[in-house]
DNA sequence: ACTATGTGTGTAACCGGTTACACAAAAGAG
DNA sequence: CTCTTTTGTGTAACCGGTTACACACATAGT
């Protein structure tokens, strides 16, 4: 690889002269400038980023810190801050927490380590703690932790629109499954949803469970030979609502006219169920695209408009739910 | 943060000590080492991983390259390699190529720029022109192409296997579908069915489409429309399986009664889909951990055993094919 | 006692960039 | 035509590690 000083003495000039064109500041002689570009180009020169962010204590890299990357949502929300990242000539380190502390950690550490000059952090925990001695901004991701700057899906109105299409679709005996206590985000959507079930004539229970499907699968059996007769679930993700459909099939329940069922995250394999699960849909791309845009905008110092951005949810309307008459 | 000058002066001793401590290298007094590892401690002090490298020509980093993070496959591949890494105390740069060659040539460039030690590539195209001039080694996971050390599944067998399985159940008129052609993995499943086929009393139509379940959608809607008569599917992979399926469903075919489906990968939806999906399973999580376990080896100079490793496939059997009695 | 070898430690160069500073030449001001 | 300001460029220090090399001292061999 090409080194700044073969490209220095290649163009007979000195490194600093170099340096300064490559960055663009300070002078530079139109004529220099072209000896350096030539140069550049006939050595293939690129930059040592490593030498770089050594000086600079800054690198070209950003930390993204995922909780489970084999949760669909995730990958989704990846890629919007990829996308971003990238038209900004930036790139992730994805760390894949795994929901262990530990390694939450351990990616920390690196990312510290490389100099990273943000992270974007979408982990369950999210033991704040972790995040409060560090010299480049975080801002969360589908979490809401603290004073941290965040990007997240209105939990509340998505609880309550879940609520009041179950009611609306005429279930009347609801199971509400309520996800891990810890997250602001789950329990933001429960709140929403118990909130508008209070109000409605109708009669619901509540189920706490984490947002593996693991788990949702031995939850979905009990919950159908405890409670026979419930009649619409609320599922707390779409990975939950999707081992439920399937007990529930697997169990002779016809779908949607005995049982309804309405998930959350609106991943891509939604769609793919047969029948396709209604869902509240979070726009996951989109909020990984402003969470990058918010953490440059906290980098390059631009002024906030708001520190805490919040996107709407929406009803996805598909066959785990009867069709009603339009009329509001 | 604390500088190694900063440890030094702590415990009294030169830079170059506290080096060789940290790196049990070289000679160094068990007091000293004492009073080194107490200044670390003291101080929390952690090695600049930048400078390091900089030195070194040489990162703790390993580039991890993706041809789509949305399909679940991958992630899953992904795990495989963390977990393998982690237990060596390296760490991954994912990067997603998104199907696209410059997203691919861009991230080859900041995998090289930052010094790390070796790429595990998944991607599709493998021009394998961008790996040529790397001063670190490469492994190919989930394909083949020229004379990289590869890890992949058993594709041939893959195909031979899904297809007897599909006659073996009674089906007579077989869609077979063929992924893209550049992909040598996709080929192989291809040609180990199409063996197959050619000495079974079926009739087989080829049909050729991309992985991606968009394109799977479409393709499913033509297929029933113009062979209405087919009775097994055998596809190239689970999300246009689950595509299938769920056209099949959408227009009224009964499964597996009257339409057999055979996906291929195992991925964590295809269990999830009802009727769930019968399947060729890749042991994408293993393939992910020899794919760094091979790249290790490589690096470190250890004595190769082989160069390519395959790991076999198995066949699933859940409910998109029909029960036939177990007499081989 | 005299060298050969092993042990323990420090000094300084090096990795490949960036930039503070010095200095010279050119341009502009009076 | 001198004095200031702007422009253009090079030298060398710096970022925070690693390591070649020099040197001091201890131990062992003869």
């Amino acid at each position: 690889m090409a080194t700044i000083r073969d490209v220095a003495k290649r163009a007979g000039v000195s490194v600093a002269t170099v340096s300064r064109v490559l960055n663009n500041k300070g002078y530079a002689h139109e004529d220099t400038r072209k000896l350096v570009n030539d140069a550049i180009k006939e050595l293939n020169y690129k930059p040592n980023e490593v030498a770089r962010s050594l000086y600079k204590k800054k690198s070209r890299l950003i930390g993204l810190l995922l909780p489970d990357i084999r949760n669909p949502f995730f990958p989704e929300l990846a890629r919007g801050v990829e996308d971003e990242m990238q038209e900004q000539g930036l790139h992730l380190i994805i760390g894949n927490a795994d929901e262990k502390p530990e390694k939450e950690i351990d990616y920390i550490q690196t990312f510290k380590q490389n100099n990273v000059i943000g992270i974007i952090s979408a982990t369950n925990h999210a033991e704040t703690k972790l995040y409060e001695n560090l010299s480049f901004p975080v801002v969360l991701l589908d979490r809401i932790t603290g004073s941290y700057p965040s990007v997240y899906a209105d939990g509340l109105d998505g609880g309550k629109i879940a609520a009041q299409e179950m009611v609306r679709r005429g279930s009347k005996r609801i199971a509400l499954l309520r996800g891990p206590i810890e997250l602001r985000t789950a329990q933001d959507r429960f709140k929403g949803a118990v909130d508008e079930l209070c109000d409605a004539n109708v009669d619901f229970q509540v189920i706490t469970s984490s947002f593996s499907f693991h788990d949702a699968e031995k939850m979905a059996k009990t919950l159908f030979e405890k409670f026979p007769e419930t009649d619409g679930i609320i599922a707390s993700n779409d990975l939950s609502a999707a081992a439920i459909l399937h007990e529930a099939l697997r169990i002779g329940r016809s779908i949607p006219d005995d049982l309804q069922i309405i998930g959350y995250d609106d991943i891509p394999l939604s769609k793919l169920l047969f029948p396709s699960l209604s869902t509240i849909r979070q726009p996951a791309y989109d909020m990984g695209r402003e969470a990058a845009k918010l953490l440059m905008n906290i980098i390059n110092n631009k002024p906030l408009a708001q520190k805490n951005i919040q996107l709407p949810v929406t009803f996805i309307e598909r066959q785990t739910t009867r069709k009603v008459e339009e009329n509001d």
